[in-house]
DNA sequence: GCTTATTTTCTAAGCGCTTGCTTATACTGA
DNA sequence: TCAGTATAAGCAAGCGCTTAGAAAATAAGC
């Protein structure tokens, strides 16, 4: 019997130490790119040190993986406002969304980008945390739409839409005009108005 | 004195069989993620089989790098219809560009994240082609908004959520009913006239 | 509160294997 | 004939990960 999901976020100190390293080597040179002993030099600690919190490499990714995914959907769930109109709910949620996406933009990349180096398994948990943020987003858009405030005519498109717009924030951010997650969040919230047609 | 970008991507078809795994590789697998071996194994070639056409894998990078980008930036180009109103221009240019992303999703994965596995000189080469894609977007929902046709708040602003929106086909397509290129075009060409705010 | 016992976390060393790439040499089609 | 393309063999370096044991943190006993 494994441990659960949750339980792979070890809380100790230097376990937050070595995730948090990891992260900065991974979205610059990728999980393939990056090896044990880089990450170990970004904190002065010899290449085995990592070995008593994470097992493996594969294991590191997977609780950084894990916890970049349940933060961001608890920023999308703590967003939400159900008894407010579908336009203002759509924008608390896509400018809280955007506004994490811009924010923890490393975090991100190696949450959004090294999904396919995790174990099938891992790579299961993660992907249930996926669904569950897009859901989200979808059950407000079908609102919006059965209330008549937004005109849909694809909602699974529009929200497929709605959701690689945020994702891939972590891609360019920051850039031009919008180098603080703010503008970013203003930026978007008014866009996904318009792509759901709101009046 | 080095050659020009342009001659690295080698006419051969032996070079063009040795790019085309090596996209498959990297984008399963990433660049860091794939070793030349693999590459080779992919052809039932011997592992130095790939040195008499790239002096190295970063070189392999590039050449699929910059093709990938003078293909992408081709499509643009041959999509506007300078002579149209900005709607039609627009529409035209979004369809072929999110068609491109869709068709030639592996080629468009290893294009647009493993940048910055490039050698400085060669990501300056290709960030250029980048900016031209860019650009033209960038005129048409400029022309739009000096004709009264658009309504746009932020030209920047909007140019990168398009922008954005057709890069990132290539990280989830294909996915529930989009599964044809033609399908994506459709949904894109319609919400890029809805981002900017087109009658 | 101080010592002792126990557990946890670290390092130094290194194992077996793989890496990108080179060399020397043979093959092949124009 | 001969440049271009392939191969077999292999080098130096680097890889993820393991081990043995030192050091540090934590808990228990008095």
């Amino acid at each position: 019997m494994s441990e659960s999901p949750s339980q792979v976020i070890s809380p100790s100190k230097a376990a937050a130490r070595i995730r948090a390293a990891a992260v900065d080597a991974f979205a610059t040179s990728g999980y393939g790119g990056t090896t044990t002993r880089e990450i170990a030099a970004r904190l002065d600690m010899s290449p085995a040190a990592m070995y008593p919190h994470y097992r493996s490499k594969e294991e590191l990714l997977f609780a950084i993986s894990y916890e970049g995914h349940t933060a961001a959907l608890d920023v999308v769930r703590n967003a939400d406002l159900p008894d407010e109109s579908p336009s203002t709910r759509l924008q608390a949620l896509i400018g809280a969304f955007a506004s994490w996406q811009a924010t923890h933009h490393a975090q991100a990349r190696v949450v959004q980008y090294e999904l396919n180096a995790l174990t099938p398994e891992h790579y299961r948990d993660v992907v249930k945390l996926r669904r569950d943020i897009t859901h989200i987003v979808r059950s407000v858009v079908d609102a919006g739409a059965a209330s008549g405030e937004f005109t849909v005519p694809d909602g699974e498109g529009v929200t497929l839409a709605l959701m690689s717009l945020c994702v891939d924030i972590c891609r360019w951010f920051p850039a031009g005009a919008y180098t603080e997650p703010k503008a970013v969040a203003d930026l978007y919230a008014g866009l996904a108005m318009r792509l759901v047609g709101a009046a």
